[in-house]
DNA sequence: ATGGTGGGCAACCCA
């Protein structure tokens, strides 16, 4: 089962790379972050022509997830149980039998603002959900935009994107470490090692020709299937394409 | 330090 997780920036302008990525792939699972649609118009039945079931939770112009499926998608979930939230970041479902969790984490604009207090609250509540869902459903897979790079090596200037930085900030990445002490690992750091693989690059600037990325959009894989995670990437050639978003794919492959 | 680009949507907001 391969499981990928791409920020598509607008799936109505993205919905060709879409397509012509799931036929290129074939993904199992696809979880898709700011569709920026609302459900009326989400393109539900262009993606089941290409076998794809989908779930999802949008809201006009801003945020809005979905998971796309081979097989059937149950006890969908959407928002993080107990708290209230406007903005459309999380859809959760059972896929076989694995929890498949989609966040689109919070983006917090910079280190003081009244956004990143909102990214550091809402973190805080998805480590309290997931701390109980990994009990209830051990086969859990978490992905998602975390909008966090987790160390030196998922980042293109290190001294940049520091301590002090959104995205790389000290209290961003302590909101990461506490989700892998639930019980969850990078599946990207279970089989690379190497620095600069990214996951995001700035349209400004010639960002991705200069390779000034940031990996931020993760997979994380629960103790049960870390050792059935047999391979992980990112996928950058979507991002070469014409009128790109912004992220590429990043999957992970589980056997059996 | 600033601003560059892109999406949504029609003036700025968000990233």
């Amino acid at each position: 089962m391969r499981i990928a997780s791409w920020n598509v920036n607008s799936l109505n302008v993205r919905l060709p790379h879409l397509q012509q990525w799931l036929r290129d792939t074939a993904p199992d699972v696809v979880g898709l972050q700011e569709t920026k649609l609302e459900d009326q118009r989400f393109p539900d039945t262009a993606l089941a022509e290409l076998g794809y079931r989908s779930v999802f939770a949008g809201q006009k112009t801003y945020n809005g997830v979905a998971l796309l499926a081979r097989q059937p998608l149950a006890d969908v979930q959407v928002g993080i149980p107990d708290f209230a939230d406007e903005q459309k970041r999380v859809i959760a479902a059972t896929i076989g039998d694995v929890r498949v969790v989609n966040l689109y984490v919070v983006n917090g604009q910079d280190l003081g603002t009244d956004k990143y207090a909102y990214k550091l609250r809402w973190l805080e509540a998805v480590h309290g959900w997931l701390a109980d869902e990994i009990q209830r459903h051990p086969r859990l897979v978490v992905m998602g935009d975390f909008n966090i790079a987790p160390d030196e090596r998922d980042v293109f200037d290190p001294v940049k994107w520091g301590d002090q930085h959104i995205l790389t900030s000290l209290a961003e990445r302590d909101a990461l470490r506490r989700l892998y002490a639930l019980g969850l690992h990078d599946a990207f750091r279970l089989h690379n090692d190497e620095a600069g693989i990214y996951s995001w690059w700035d349209y400004r600037m010639g960002g991705l020709r200069r390779n000034l990325g940031l990996r931020i959009d993760l997979t994380l894989v629960s103790d049960a299937l870390r050792a059935e995670a047999s391979a992980s990437g990112i996928d950058r050639e979507p991002r070469t394409w014409e009128r790109p978003s912004d992220h590429a794919p990043a999957w992970v492959k589980l056997e059996r």
